[in-house]
DNA sequence: GCGACAG
DNA sequence: ATCTTGTCGC
């Protein structure tokens, strides 16, 4: 008749503090040891003939393969997860710029995750599939790998200036640019919030007008952008470099992908299309096991 | 020492 | 990341 308390409260702080005593720490040690080795070598600068100049391809030609004096494919990469266990759907999608943003190229495949989730080392739970799925584009249709890659996470916004988007960039030496929905923890704490406070603020100061940049640096170096994409939208994403690009290019390119949402066009479509592989998996298991 | 912490 | 209904507005 009465249910106790208990029955209500899900031990999850408890799950989490158990997930983090159970890290090896001289792992997550060499892991930081790796970033900062890493992050010096990284190229925060643009690499590519096509991003001198600004450079989109308005126009099928199939005679250029390989041109790298436009922009002309953009990928987006992404992981989704099914309920709290360590199944995902990792998948790539390419769009081609020259042929109103049609999806040339998508594979997406079903893994399982072999390592935690750590604030500061996604990377080194997702990096690994991400790489994978390029590898296979480039191995199947090298015509089709992305001039530039988006990745759901941050680049250079990061505690150790090397996220995700840097880790993915600088292992598959291609130009990388990180998006997130909430602002990592980079800073101390109060720090931060100095960071969202002032955010907070000059959003509201800017009322409707719909293309907001914010700054965030840090010692002087611009980490990443807060960047309200869309008018209206209350929220804002939080953009960063990751390899082989500059800022400039970063924010042009970001200007071409977002389309009507707040989400990048190609992180949109490869959170909703692994989303969508999923569901579909559920339902065909469900009407296997009703027809039983 | 505690708090906080992209996906 | 994931679980979720309706609801308000263009």
């Amino acid at each position: 008749m009465h249910k106790s308390l208990s029955e209500f409260i899900s031990p999850i702080k408890e799950n989490k503090s158990n997930i983090m005593d159970s890290i090896d720490p001289t792992l997550i040690e060499n892991w930081r040891k790796e970033q900062n080795e890493n992050r010096e070598k990284l190229k925060h600068y643009d690499t590519e003939p096509w991003q001198k100049h600004h450079r989109m391809a308005t126009e099928l030609r199939e005679s250029d393969i390989s041109n790298n004096n436009e922009l002309r494919y953009v990928a987006g990469l992404d992981i989704s997860f099914v309920k709290d266990k360590d199944t995902a759907c990792v998948g790539i999608f390419v769009f081609d710029l020259a042929d109103n943003f049609k999806c040339v190229y998508k594979d997406l495949k079903i893994v399982t995750m072999n390592q935690p989730y750590v604030p500061g080392f996604l990377a080194y739970r997702e990096a690994p599939f991400l790489l994978e799925r390029l590898d296979r584009l480039k191995r199947l249709k090298p015509k089709y790998y992305p001039h530039c890659i988006f990745i759901d996470g941050n680049g250079l916004l990061h505690g150790n200036k090397f996220g995700l988007a840097c880790h993915v960039g600088y292992y598959s030496d291609t130009p990388t640019i990180g998006v997130s929905k909430q602002l990592f923890q980079v800073f101390g704490l109060e720090k931060n919030q100095k960071h969202k406070d002032r955010i907070k603020n000059e959003l509201k100061k800017a009322g409707d007008f719909f293309e907001l940049r914010s700054k965030i640096e840090g010692d002087d170096t611009l980490l990443g952008y807060c960047y309200r994409s869309t008018d209206l939208a209350t929220n804002p994403i939080y953009v960063s470099i990751g390899n082989k690009i500059s800022w400039d290019t970063c924010l042009w390119i970001l200007r071409i992908v977002i389309k009507n949402c707040r989400i990048p066009e190609p992180i949109r479509q490869a959170d909703l299309g692994t989303r969508k592989f999923l569901a579909n998996l559920n339902k065909n298991k469900n009407n296997e096991t009703d027809d039983l």
